[in-house]
DNA sequence: ACGGTTCTGAGT
DNA sequence: CTCAGAACCGTG
């Protein structure tokens, strides 16, 4: 009797979320010892024994009490997740409805993702007369050459390709029903590892000195590679072919000889970005040096916690980051920093290559699979230790974690719209309690929710209030543009906004014009019926894509062309709703001569190109930057003095209680890019309600008083920081029995948290957009914390619902605090 | 979800 | 009595 484990607890691929638990599974013999926890395996699963991924949770020892099915294999040789990593999926699995699967899938680049690919192999104890006699027609016949031709094994696909558009399925299936194929699986990796060969001596340098004089007549070529090795040591082959024009045979021959050893070596295929060069450690002022400070000093606490450090832009937030990076890799831990969109930050990833060099790692959603999985590994073996990323770099697998920093913490895009629905900040937060290490959120205009803990004591905060060079906040004019229009300016820019973008110009220096709306798109609508295009599948108007002259969707992506009239009365067809290229075409006519570059979703579409437009703004100083939300963020030009706000109403009047915070902080980071050098800036807000007061603080930068006014909205309305917000979204083709299924939803909610006086539940709605792809979606709301007993709840409501058959077809999920 | 098992009812 | 398809059920 050993104490060995014997039975493995596995998280099972194949497992929805209402099966998703630990299974126990036998460690067979051949495995025994090389099976860990954070391991994936393959196992079979459910009554076909299917042969599906699973994760080792944790080993066990002692006998089962039942019989267990063996684990059948082993994917990794190594734990792809290290414990932190582990306990986080089952953390997340709790908080964010998801399954284990679901969140290992979040945490693993795509690139390590195992999928099984479906095979069929001879049966055991037929040889080839016996399966050829059982063969019945050519097509059995044809698919017993294909097993045959590969060693009597071999990918579903290759049936596919033999059979040249023929379907060998039904071929396949007689073959199994006679028992002589069996159908089966194999796992594949998404993307294998590189390596490249590598050439080293395989006698002493002298010795292989000696053979190259003596071959330097006969075999110039190796005696030119033997010389290199010397000097070298270890050479790729490709550098041998560099440097010596010698071919792979030639190498051969040396190994042949048993003069030179090749081998594999794994290299690593790295993201392109621009490195900057090196630098000595930035200086601080005083006001960054005692924020740094006070934040080393929360890390030698004996439980690090999270910190808050509000710096104006401008104010030199990164500074701190470096340097507080720095004392972090000096105690030989690691760094993270996350950013809400790396594609808008090639100069964050410049500085920072400047400073830590090839220590970096970057992670972010537009690299290649091969690169994003290769840096992944270079950051688990520990030789990057600076992460830089977007929310998904949340999972890096850092060793020994000494410090999360979320850069403009405030942003949603740290927020996942698809499950697992999780928010970075959060799954920062869990990260950091596990390790002992310290969160960071950095922000000019915090999250409500980031400010309210840091008042409650929960987080420390740190303020750095002076931008660099004592440079004062822009100056910022509201316009009034209901007054343009009374003056007879039907037009999207005010007189005050153009005078001010000419008088700019003729000085020599630029602006930045920020529209709050998404590329070229604008609506169409009849000018005599009023008729307007709808999209056939969802609930919503198709817009106008200029660049392509076709109507799409934005929800399902459906397009049509567009008419030349009306296709119900023949009538003319307008356009509404102003896009970048109409500003842009309404700019020209109104400055001739002044240069307008275009920033937007179109004309950034190339890849680089996005890099490509600021770099010609910066270098060949081109008046005018007009873009959408890309503008808004991180872009910092000493010449641009000037920046507009086209209209400010549009992100306020939307509906979310989140809309004037979202308002708040998208102006102050617009205008907060109005004179970053020695020039002081200004800034032009036009807006259909200047009344309002968030637009009014917004100008004046006021961050604490429009905090002080929207905390206590919040406590009103039962919002975040004050409760979280639970949401059930049922969706299905048929609208009354998505309905019915939210009744029943509210109706167990109401009834279970009857006695919860601080919790309300709110609903059924239709979501903003009722209907997407025919599908109609509805939710349910619970104001309230989310504590366990919720949780449990909303799980229950959730394994229900997608089982039950009276609401079959119809599709629920949950999400906490989100977006929408 | 998925595939094996059981149930059901029309057809021989 | 047979057999196909629907309903059902459990996943280690």
């Amino acid at each position: 009797m050993t104490d060995q484990p014997g039975i493995a607890k596995i998280a099972v691929a194949a497992a929805t979320y209402w099966i998703d638990r630990p299974y126990d599974y036998r460690i067979p013999d051949d495995l025994a010892g090389r099976i860990r926890p954070g391991m994936r395996v393959t196992v079979p699963f459910g009554r076909g024994n299917r042969r599906t991924e699973g994760m080792v949770l944790a080993l066990d020892t002692g006998p089962a009490g039942r019989e267990l099915k063996p684990v059948s294999g082993v994917l990794d040789r190594e734990p792809i997740l290290a414990g932190d990593l582990l306990r986080l999926c089952l953390w997340m699995r709790e908080r964010y409805f998801c399954t284990v699967y679901e969140a290992i899938h979040a945490m693993l680049p795509a690139g390590l993702w195992y999928t099984m690919e479906p095979f069929y192999s001879l049966a055991g104890g037929v040889d080839r007369p016996q399966a050829y006699a059982a063969a019945e027609g050519e097509e059995e016949r044809l698919a017993l050459d294909v097993l045959y031709a590969h060693g009597g094994s071999c990918p579903a696909q290759r049936f596919r390709q033999a059979f040249e558009g023929a379907d060998p399925s039904r071929a396949l299936q007689a073959l199994v029903r006679k028992g002589i194929v069996v159908p089966d699986s194999r796992e594949k990796r998404r993307r294998g590892d590189k390596t490249a060969a590598m050439v080293a001596l395989a006698v002493p340098p002298d010795q292989a000195l000696e053979y190259a004089e003596k071959k330097e007549r006969r075999a110039p070529a190796q005696a030119a590679v033997l010389r290199l090795l010397c000097t070298l040591e270890r050479v790729s082959l490709d550098e041998i072919r560099q440097f010596t024009g010698a071919s792979r045979n030639t190498v051969a021959a040396l190994e042949k000889a048993g003069l030179a050893a090749l081998s594999r070596e794994e290299i690593f295929r790295r993201p392109a970005y621009e490195r900057g060069p090196a630098l000595p450690m930035p200086e601080l002022t005083a006001e960054q040096q005692e924020a740094l400070d006070g934040i080393r000093r929360l890390r030698d606490g004996k439980t690090p916690s999270a910190c808050l450090l509000y710096g104006v832009t401008g104010s030199g937030k990164t500074t701190v980051y470096i340097q507080l990076i720095r004392s972090v890799l000096q105690e030989g831990r690691s760094a993270m920093l996350l950013v809400p969109e790396i594609a808008l930050t090639p100069q964050m990833i410049r500085i920072f290559s400047s400073y830590f060099g090839e220590e970096i790692a970057i992670l972010h959603s537009s690299l290649s699979v091969g690169e994003r999985c290769d840096e992944w590994k270079r950051i688990r073996s520990g030789r990057a230790r600076v992460v830089i990323g977007t929310r998904s770099a949340v999972f890096a697998p850092c060793r020994d974690l000494g410090v999360i920093i979320l850069d403009e913490e405030q942003e949603y895009s740290y927020k996942s719209e698809n499950s697992p629905r999780y928010h970075a900040r959060e799954v920062a937060k869990f990260r950091c309690s596990v390790s002992g290490a310290l969160l960071v959120l950095g922000s000019a205009t915090p999250d409500l929710e980031s400010r309210w803990r840091a008042e409650k004591g929960a987080y420390h905060m740190f303020t750095l209030t002076r931008r660099y060079n004592q440079r004062g906040l822009p100056a910022v004019e509201i316009v009034d543009m209901k007054q343009e229009l009374r003056a007879g300016n039907g037009g999207a820019l005010s007189r005050r906004l153009l005078e001010c973008l000419e008088a700019t110009a003729a000085r020599g220096e630029q602006s930045i014009l920020f529209l709050n709306r998404r590329g070229t798109y604008s609506l169409v609508s009849c000018g005599e019926c009023g008729f307007t295009y709808s999209c056939p599948r969802c609930s919503v108007s198709l817009t106008l894509h200029a660049a392509a002259g076709r109507l799409i969707c934005h929800h399902c992506g459906f397009s049509r062309k567009l008419d030349m009239a009306c296709p119900e009365c023949g009538g003319r067809l307008h356009h509404y709703g102003i896009g970048t290229q109409k500003l842009e075409e309404e700019l020209r006519q109104a400055l001739p001569g002044v240069g307008v570059l275009r920033m937007d979703a179109d004309s950034v579409a190339p890849a680089g190109s996005h890099e490509s437009i600021l770099s010609r703004f910066y270098k060949e100083g081109i008046p005018i930057l007009l873009g959408t939300q890309m503008v808004a963020k991180g872009l910092d030009f000493e010449n641009v003095t000037l920046v507009g706000v086209v209209s400010a109403d549009q992100a306020l009047y939307c509906g979310n209680y989140r809309a004037s915070e979202r308002c708040f902080s998208l102006l102050t980071q617009v205008v907060g890019r109005s004179g970053r050098g020695d020039r002081t800036g200004r800034a032009i807000i036009q807006t259909f309600t200047p009344e309002n007061q968030v637009i009014r603080l917004a100008a004046r930068q006021d961050y604490e008083a429009f905090y002080r006014g929207e905390i206590q909205l919040r406590q009103l309305q039962n919002c975040p920081p004050f409760a979280d917000i639970v949401t059930v979204t049922a969706s299905g083709l048929d609208e009354d029995l998505v309905l019915r299924c939210c009744a029943y939803v509210r109706e167990l909610l109401t009834e279970e948290l009857a006695s919860r006086q601080d919790t309300q539940v709110l609903g059924p709605a239709p979501l903003p957009v009722v209907r997407v792809n025919n599908r109609y979606r509805y939710r349910v709301s619970v104001h309230g914390s989310c504590d366990r007993e919720l949780r449990r709840l909303v799980s229950g409501i959730l394994i229900h619902c997608n089982t039950a058959k009276e609401y079959r077809g119809v599709s629920v999920y949950a999400d906490i605090n989100p977006m929408e």
